[in-house]
DNA sequence: GCTTGAGTCTGTAGCGACTACAGGCTTTAT
DNA sequence: ATAAAGCCTGTAGTCGCTACAGACTCAAGC
């Protein structure tokens, strides 16, 4: 079977090798074999746990959402309706902040729209960043920019 | 002129005590006055710069960014022109985030239609998580679940 | 005056998810 | 033989906070 150092996984998987020593200290990958040198050595299922991580961080799913996968994974008896659950989770959070996203994206091209780009010390979006938070309206006893 | 405790400052800004302290040790607050026994003091200018970060932060403004926006107010000699490039680009981060996430639920949304959610450990979403990195399309010789 | 509870103080550690060293050993190539 | 590249461990840094611990202070009620 074939056999890689840290390195060519690393290569192989586009994960860095910082990180997949990290991913081994926090349990989400497991412990490799070492070489008389004590250097790590792995193989396929390796090769493929990571991958799996990789692909699953890519999605976006969270360390423990990760070591849930793996888990179900691992123990042979994860049902698909577990595992579509959280994957329908996860795309509902996904679609949440796009949602906010897009709020926010609203706003600030408001912003540069009422911004003229003129050269001078006055400008609305320094106006609409000093608004005060909607929690406390009433305005304090001063207008003018914060410690200028 | 009004003064405040941290508590008050907190409430009315709707930020943290924590944050607020954190914000001072990091110099985005200045250090306010204190009492005699060693109380902070603030006042409406620290009220300002405050709700000023929190709207900042709101809107996704990081932490150099928001330092970088303080200097140009502080300084009095910001330009409009400044303010409006530095929200251009982040409105451009924005947009890019906003990108990225929609792809991310299309493969997720697949994902999950591709699921019928049975009671039997095959899924395919498993399937898709256990693909390969695109860096390296040669399969590896064995063809197993990772660890499994 | 005394107590109780809330508020504040400093300082440190933790979160997620890595990344970046330092300082030392081993392997590989020339 | 030597230099460069790769690997090892361990620790500290990143961002933007949050959560304590342990000590002090203040305001209100009795």
């Amino acid at each position: 079977m074939r056999e890689f150092t840290i390195g060519e996984l690393s290569r192989l998987t586009q994960v860095n090798i910082e990180t997949i020593r990290y991913y081994e200290k926090i349990g989400i990958m497991p412990n490799p074999p070492r070489n008389s040198s004590g250097y790590r050595v792995y193989s396929a299922p390796y090769f493929e746990r990571l991958s799996f991580v990789r692909r699953s961080r890519e999605l976006g799913f969270s360390q423990p959402e990760v070591r849930k996968l793996l888990t179900l994974v691992d123990e042979h008896k994860y049902t698909c309706a577990e595992v579509r659950e959280m994957t329908v989770m996860h795309l509902s959070t996904v679609r949440s902040k796009i949602k906010d996203l897009r709020k926010l994206e609203k706003v600030l091209a408001n912003m540069v729209s009422e911004c003229d780009g003129g050269d001078i010390p006055d400008c609305p979006i320094v106006d609409i960043l000093s608004a005060v938070p909607d929690a406390d309206r009433k305005k304090p006893t001063t207008t003018g920019q914060p410690f200028s």
